[in-house]
DNA sequence: TTTTGAGTTGTTCGA
DNA sequence: GTCGAACAACTCAAA
C-alpha cells in the first residue's frame, strides 16, 4: 500500500512552472496524481467552445507528457467536478486535493461544491490563488470594491508592489503509482471529426507550456521592438499571439510579465515597447476583476439601461458576419481568420465587434457567443469585457460615436492590403487604393482584378453611412430613456 | 463633501 | 493636405 497521495485539479493551469498548487502538492514528498475533468454541466451554457476543445486536446496532451516525465499521472475524467473528484479521491486514498482559484462564477461555484463533497468525506480541499498579476485585496478602487475605468486601476497596479516571483518547476515530484483509472484523451472526443475543420487550427498553433514559453521568447526577441506602433497592425501580426497560452495556464501572467521586466532591463530603450505590453496585461486583469465584481457580465449589460437598446429585429446579418460575407474586405478577412485559425487580430476584432453592434445592430451577446464557440483563446472575462466595450454598455465603455468605419480602419492598419490579400483571395488582384472598398472601385480596376461584385465576391450588405447614422439614432433613444433628474 | 478633470483603440467636417 | 473641433452626457477617481 503506497502512502496517501495529493490530487491535483487542473483546470487552467495547465502547466508545472509557476504552479501553486502543484508545488504545494509536491512539497511534503508525498506521491502526486493530477486530474483533469471535463465537466460541461457545472458551466452550463459557457461549457467549453469548439476550437477551445481543440486547443485543450492537444495542451492535455502536452501537459500529459511533461507529468508521465516526473512519473506523475494524468487522469482524464468527464463529469461534475465534485462527484468525479470526490469519488477518485476515495479511490486513490488521497490526502488532500490541490486546486489554483478560477476566475468564472460557475467553477467558483464548483469549488465550493467540491470542497463540501471532500469535507464529507474528510478529505482537506486546499485552494491556491487567483491566476491574476495583483492580489485583488490590495488595489481597490474607491469604496473598496473594483476599479471601473481602467487607467486610474492600471496606475494603481504600477504603484502597488511588484508581482510576486514565480515559482519554479517542481524539483523532486513524486508520482503516485497505485491504480487509478482514467479515460483516454480520445474518449473526451475533444477533437473535430466530420467534418474536421482543424487544419487550419493545426498549422497556426502549437498548444502546450513549452511552446508557450517559446513563443513568449520569440516575440520577445523579434516584435518587443517597435510593438507599440506595430501592435495594431493585423499583417504581418506583430502581437505576442499568447492569448491561448494564457488562457489555459500554459504560462502565467506573472511569467509574461517577469520575462518582459528583465528584457526592459536588459534592453532600455524597448522600455516604453514593454510597457505597452504590459499595459495589454493590465485589461486581462482589469476584466478579470471586473468579472470577479460582476459575475452576470457575460449575459447582461452592466449600463442597465441597456435593456432597452432597440436592436434590430431580423438578424439576417449574422449569417453572413459569421461567414466572413459582408461585402466589407477587413470584416470578411478578420471573420475567415477566425473561422480559420481559432483567432483574430485584436484591432480586427474591435472592427468586426463595431460592425456587427454598430452597422447591423444584432446584440452583442450574439457576437459574444460566436466568439465564444470559434476562438481557442475564448476567456470569459476578456470576451465579455470586449464585447461590452464595444457596444458602449460595459464599464468603461466606449463612448456613443466611436463607431468604426470599415474601410477607414483597413486604410490606416492594413494600408497596403496584405492582410485583405491574405484572409479574401478573391480580392488579391485589387490595388491597394480600392482593396479596402471595392465598391468604389472603377469597373475597369475590378474587371483587371478578376473580382465580380455580388458574384465573386459580395457587394455590401448595407451602406455603411446609413448605419451609422441608424445607429447613432438609436444611441440617442437611449438617451431619451433616462429618467428626468 | 464637493468639485474637477479624465476617460484604450473614431470619424467627419470645415477652416 | 493638415489640424482642431464637434459629436452627449455620464460616471468615476482623486484632489
Amino acid at each position: 500500500m503506497s502512502p496517501s497521495p495529493n490530487i491535483v485539479w487542473f483546470r487552467q493551469d495547465l502547466r508545472l512552472a509557476d504552479n501553486p498548487a502543484l508545488t504545494a502538492a509536491a512539497g511534503g514528498g508525498a506521491p502526486v496524481l493530477g486530474v483533469y475533468i471535463l465537466d460541461d454541466e457545472t458551466p452550463g451554457r459557457w461549457r467549453l467552445g469548439g476550437a477551445s476543445r481543440w486547443w485543450l486536446h492537444h495542451s492535455l496532451t502536452a501537459l500529459g507528457r511533461s507529468l508521465e516525465r516526473h512519473g506523475v499521472p494524468l487522469v482524464v475524467r468527464s463529469g461534475r467536478s465534485a462527484l468525479v473528484l470526490a469519488r477518485l479521491a476515495a479511490e486513490v486514498g488521497a490526502a488532500a486535493v490541490f486546486w489554483n482559484g478560477h476566475l468564472e462564477p460557475h467553477w467558483r461555484q464548483a469549488e465550493r461544491e467540491v470542497e463540501q463533497a471532500l469535507a464529507a468525506q474528510g478529505i482537506a480541499g486546499r485552494a491556491f490563488g487567483l491566476p491574476l498579476l495583483f492580489d485583488p485585496t490590495h488595489v481597490v478602487g474607491r469604496g473598496g470594491g473594483a476599479f471601473k475605468v481602467f487607467a486610474p486601476f492600471w496606475r494603481a497596479c504600477l504603484a502597488a508592489a511588484p508581482p510576486p516571483a514565480q515559482l519554479p518547476p517542481p524539483e523532486r515530484l513524486q508520482g503516485f503509482t497505485g491504480f487509478a483509472d482514467s479515460s483516454t484523451l480520445a474518449d473526451l472526443r475533444l477533437l473535430p471529426t466530420v467534418p474536421d475543420w482543424a487544419a487550419g487550427l493545426r498549422a497556426a498553433w502549437a498548444p502546450g507550456e513549452t511552446e508557450a514559453h517559446a513563443r513568449l521568447v520569440a516575440f520577445l526577441d523579434h516584435d518587443l521592438a517597435g510593438y507599440a506602433a506595430l501592435r495594431d497592425r493585423p499583417e504581418p501580426c506583430a502581437t505576442s499571439r499568447l492569448s491561448p497560452a494564457l488562457h489555459f495556464g500554459e504560462i502565467s501572467a506573472r511569467q509574461v510579465w517577469h520575462a518582459t521586466a528583465m528584457r526592459m532591463a536588459l534592453e532600455p530603450h524597448h522600455a516604453a515597447d514593454g510597457h505597452t505590453f504590459l499595459r495589454e496585461l493590465g485589461w486581462r486583469e482589469f476584466f478579470a476583476r471586473v468579472l470577479l465584481e460582476h459575475p452576470d457580465v457575460a449575459e447582461a449589460p452592466m449600463q442597465p439601461r441597456f435593456a432597452e437598446f432597440p436592436w434590430a429585429r431580423a438578424s439576417s446579418g449574422l449569417q453572413a458576419w459569421q461567414q466572413g460575407r459582408t461585402g466589407f474586405p477587413i470584416v470578411d478577412a478578420g471573420m475567415r481568420q477566425l473561422w480559420q485559425t481559432g483567432w483574430m487580430h485584436n484591432r480586427v476584432r474591435m472592427i468586426v465587434a463595431s460592425f456587427l453592434t454598430k452597422d447591423l445592430l444584432i446584440p452583442w451577446q450574439d457576437g459574444e457567443a460566436w466568439f465564444w464557440d470559434t476562438l481557442v483563446d475564448a476567456d470569459m472575462a476578456n470576451n465579455a469585457g470586449g464585447w461590452q466595450w464595444v457596444a458602449g454598455c460595459g464599464t468603461d465603455a466606449a463612448p456613443f460615436f466611436r463607431i468604426f468605419s470599415p474601410a477607414r480602419q483597413g486604410e490606416r492598419f492594413d494600408p497596403q492590403g496584405d492582410y485583405i490579400r491574405r484572409w479574401v483571395p478573391e480580392l488579391k488582384l485589387l490595388p491597394a487604393r480600392w482593396i479596402h472598398r471595392p465598391w468604389d472601385s472603377p469597373p475597369r480596376d475590378l474587371d483587371a482584378a478578376g473580382v465580380r461584385l455580388g458574384t465573386t465576391y459580395p457587394g455590401p450588405i448595407l451602406d455603411h453611412e446609413s448605419a451609422r447614422k441608424r445607429a447613432l439614432a438609436a444611441f440617442a433613444s437611449l438617451r431619451s430613456l433616462q429618467p428626468p433628474k
